[in-house]
DNA sequence: CGTGATCTTGACCAGATGGTCAAAACAATA
DNA sequence: TATTGTTTTGACCATCTGGTCAAGATCACG
């Protein structure tokens, strides 16, 4: 198998359209909801040829998370534990929420797989992800000790940015539905949650 | 078909298993996810017996979700445009809360649907629900216009109640493998978001 | 250009899955 | 208990789907 390093340039062009198809199908319609031959025609190549440059459906999905993983956590390693507190924490929101914009597929994926259970992360989720929130939440800590912003669980903190951002591109339809046709969620989201966190930060 | 009213016990005994059954399945797997066999097994039936009372996987899982349709939105109807504006509110998030923590594979069904783009009840997004939230959208407007509330968008602070509830249903497995074993999600929740709340709301 | 390596595909397979059907088992009621 | 309507099931079917394979097409490079 070429997985990881793709030599030849076609590897290399056939694994990325391979891995973007797979990104659109897996979001829309979940691991089971999508088939290969879905993908294979999103990335313009036959079933047989997909199976060339992967073993397997899932060796598809597992390199597709494992891939995102990391960017979808950049936002939140971003925050300075030596900036202004509130500053870093709203930036941090505006980050997060520019991703639902910009990213909705990823969102959509990392949501299914949650929702399922999460049978292909759950190593990630309790290693990786834990560690990472682990350390934020200390800053976060030691910032509300120092009285920068207000005494609050920094857990429960950073859950509420997640569900509030990931919200407006897991369930966009819903959003546009309730909203109608002619208002813009995402900008309209950016100034409400400005205004949540900044009222909720406040010591 | 005997859809509508079950007219005998042994019908009324049936489709209710099915329906609880499919509940399980569904939210765990989605739709395409989940197969009539699970479904059967889950319920103590054989998939013809299943088939006899539902005419097809679909109409489960229609059946399903317009007969949860009703009770999920039930906490947002019961608040009452002549309480004490902060008490509804709180209330509100509150009962949402504890639906998120009574009924998870609820919540885990709608957002399946929703994910993918809720193929299944845009119609109902669109009419119902979008009445019922434009209908509390202006009592909530009304309270802030007499000062009893801050002014905030209504509409994106029901779209945060929704979020910050449902999040600990859907995400649970990633709430939990980040929080650790020893500590009770919902119980946390349900003061971080007390505070969260009052503080947004404080006029 | 020739040759070996890489890439692509049509045909195919086995298992899963939604759904059908006729016949058997069962319940109800007279 | 006989009769009729309801419920259950085993056997079956068509289709879909993940995956294989051998043979052909294409590419890269000496």
């Amino acid at each position: 198998m070429n997985i990881q390093p793709p030599r030849t340039r076609i590897q290399r062009k056939n694994t990325q359209a391979i891995l973007e198809a797979a990104l659109l199908v897996f979001s829309r319609h979940g691991f089971r909801g999508a088939t290969l031959d879905q993908i294979a025609a999103a990335a313009g190549l036959s079933k047989p040829n997909l199976l060339y440059y992967f073993p397997s459906k899932e060796a598809v999905h597992v390199t597709l998370l494992s891939q995102l993983m990391d960017t979808w956590l950049d936002p939140l390693r971003e925050m300075d534990p030596d900036g202004e507190p509130v500053e870093e924490l709203l930036g941090y929101v505006s980050r997060k929420l520019q991703m639902s914009r910009d990213f909705p597929r990823e969102s959509r994926l990392f949501a299914n797989e949650i929702l399922q259970g999460a049978p292909r992360m759950q190593e990630v989720l309790a290693t990786d992800l834990r560690k990472l929130v682990d350390e934020k939440v200390t800053i976060i800590r030691g910032w509300a000790a120092a009285g920068k912003i207000a005494d609050i669980d920094p857990h429960h903190l950073i859950f509420s940015i997640w569900a509030l951002t990931q919200h407006y591109a897991d369930f966009d339809v819903q959003v546009r539905a309730v909203l109608g046709e002619d208002r813009d969620p995402f900008a309209e989201a950016e100034t409400f949650l400005r205004t949540l966190f900044t009222k909720l930060l406040r010591p």
